[in-house]
Order: C-alpha cells, then sequence, then structure tokens
DNA sequence: CTTGTATCGAATTATAAGTTCGATAACTTT
DNA sequence: AAAGTTATCGAACTTATAATTCGATACAAG
C-alpha cells in the first residue's frame, strides 16, 4: 500500500480515536476530525465515505481483536490449554475490550452508541449461537439468543461507564445474569 | 386551553405517529410532519422546542398510560384482587404497549429507538428498584438493576419487530431470563 | 524521467433544523 | 359589540454540517 495512504489512514484513526476520548461521536465534526489529522477534506473522503463509514471502520479494528482467537496476556488464567469454555471466551472478549476503553468510552457515550452496539451484537450473535444451551424450556431459542447477545453488549457498556471491575469479575456478574450456557 | 392549540396538538401528535408507521423516528423531517399535521412552520416550534422534544412529550404519553396504576381490561387475569405481583405488573405493561404497537414500531426500529429506551429505562428503573431481590449473592445490585430494566426495554423491542405473541407469554419469557424478583 | 496516484483546500452544493416577523384569524374580556 | 390578547400562517432567513468538485501540487514507482 501506498505510504500516503497508511500515513493518512492511520493519522484519521489516531485523531478519530483521540477525538473519542473528550467527547461522544455524535458531537464530533468531520472537520474536527480533518483538523486534528490535519489532512485535506477530500482526503478525508477519498478514505472514508461518510462519518458513519469510519465509525464502522473502526468498530471492525475493535472487533477483529476482540474476536480474535490468539489468546490475549491475561494475568491470571492460562488458556492455553486448547479447550475454552463459554467464561474464558467472554474474559478474553472482555480483556481484549478493555484494551480500547479509552475511546470506546466516547464511542458507547450518548446517543450513537447504538450503531456500535449493533454491528456488536451482529458478531455476537454468530458466537453465542453455538454456545446456547439446546433446549430451553418455556422461551423461543430466537428471545433467549437476542437476550444473551443484549445483555454481553449491555454488560459492556456498563462496565465503560462505570467504576473499574476487572475482567473476571464482569465475566461473573454476566453468567450469574444469564446462566443458559451448555457446559 | 385554547381550542385552536388543542387542535394543533392533535394535528400533529396525529401526523407524528402515522408517519412512525410508515418510517423510523431518524427519517422523519419536521417538514414532513408540517405537511402531514397541515400547520405553519412557527406553529410547530411554538409548540415544541425541538424535534426531539416533540418524540419527548409523545413518550410521556405513552409512559403515562404504561406506568398507570388502573387497570387495563386483560382477558385473562383479574387483576381486582388488590395485590399485584412483578408478573401481574409486567404484563400490565405490556398490555398498555401492545395498544401503541401501531407507532411504537416505528419508534424503536433504527437508530433513535435510544431516545425511546432511555426515557422508558429511566421510568422502569423506579418500578424495578423495589421489585428485585434483597440479596444478591455475587452480582453488584447496581449491574443487576440495569440487567433487569434493560432486558425489559429490549423484550419490548424485540416484541415490536417480531411476530405476535401474547403479553402473557412475553412475561413467562421475561421472568425465565431474568429471574431475579423477590417473591 | 515519466506516468500514475494521493493530497490539498477553497468553493460549492445539499439538506435539515430552528428563528424571525408582520399580517391575519380566532378566542376572551369588558 | 368593541377592544384587547393570543394563536396561526408562511415565506424568508440564519445556522450548522455533511458531502462533492476540481485544478494545482507533491509524492511514489517502474
Amino acid at each position: 500500500m501506498d505510504r500516503r495512504q497508511a500515513k493518512t489512514r492511520k493519522a484519521v484513526m489516531e485523531a478519530f480515536t483521540n477525538l473519542l476520548e473528550h467527547k461522544s461521536y455524535g458531537n464530533i465534526t468531520v472537520q474536527e476530525i480533518i483538523d486534528a489529522a490535519d489532512i485535506g477534506r477530500s482526503t478525508f473522503y477519498a478514505h472514508f465515505e461518510t462519518k458513519d463509514d469510519l465509525l464502522r471502520v473502526l468498530c471492525e479494528e475493535i472487533f477483529s481483536h476482540v474476536f480474535s482467537e490468539k489468546p490475549h496476556k491475561e494475568k491470571t488464567h492460562d488458556f492455553s490449554s486448547g479447550t475454552y469454555g463459554m467464561a474464558e471466551k467472554v474474559t478474553h472478549m472482555l480483556y481484549q475490550l478493555d484494551d480500547s476503553r479509552s475511546y470506546l468510552r466516547g464511542i458507547l457515550a450518548g446517543e450513537s452508541s447504538d450503531i456500535f452496539m449493533r454491528y456488536f451484537r451482529e458478531h455476537l450473535t454468530e458466537i453465542f449461537e453455538d454456545a446456547l444451551q439446546k433446549k430451553t424450556k418455556k422461551i423461543p431459542r430466537d428471545y433467549l439468543l437476542n437476550h444473551a447477545t443484549q445483555s454481553f453488549a449491555e454488560t459492556v457498556r456498563w462496565w465503560m461507564a462505570h467504576g473499574k471491575y476487572k475482567p473476571e469479575e464482569l465475566c461473573t456478574f454476566y453468567m450469574e445474569a444469564v446462566p443458559f450456557f451448555a457446559d
């Protein structure tokens, strides 16, 4: 890839995530991103179709870490054993999300958290489909899957807005609140 | 109240809810509301500070029904006994929400459902605070309250978007999924 | 060196929100 | 019924921001 393109792209992403640390997505204008990245207006639009497109790209970047299989260096867990239960998977995702904490707060604050949450849940649905109990007594599987993914996404939002807990703690909260996973 | 004001207000609310049956809140312009209500532009702004203010007013109207104490005429339950458990309260709310189904779909579809959901959860929090179990083993009460309200709001959103279930059925799903209420 | 591609940025277009104000019509009070 | 008050109308205006255009310039790669 052209060095210039890479440079521009990096500048935009850095400017964007920096801005997200101080204000919410909806209150950031394209002009601010352009100024912070120190690039020309048309250059921005040569890289990203719209402002929402930029957010989508950032989300995908975050997700590529969050849903990556390669183990993150957790302090208290050893995941090199090979078989992951749901608790381990959840903890892994939470560790990855913690790394993006500084700008996730800005994405999840206020109105436009919906954009992130929608993408997030799309990805989560794939993962959670297999993990849910096969037999659900009185509840449609459809409803339960929606409930489990939505609750996890909301757990993350709550975590980002509130005092700091460790990923392992959050995992416990979530697994207690949504006890519908197969062993 | 001045007949003219009442007329205008009614026209706006009807135009707005009608539009919400066909498209989502974010895609409705003030101009469309004005045209549909057949009123002057400045008249709209004499009644509502902003477009979001109009949505807020509509939400408050819906909530005043949903959270009303007066029993709705449910088909299968007799609520005249006096003591309501959580299941009864939940079913009652679901019946009231069902009445607003036609335009709730438009409010809850797409991006800006957040505005409704935020108001909704504020009201729900008050109600759910008392109903939750006093002792929660491993989970902060704060997290659990957030989980319970969010899950209820999300249950309603899911309901509005999916095939029709009866309020009693939805209540069962919710109580199964979030079993943290005191008896 | 030459050719293609990226960048710059000022000017422009598009869209929608919200404001202003004078004229007119509908209510209210005396 | 006349006088006074308030609501409505609506066109024109302001403001805000997103997104497009395009010619000039700078950089990269064969």
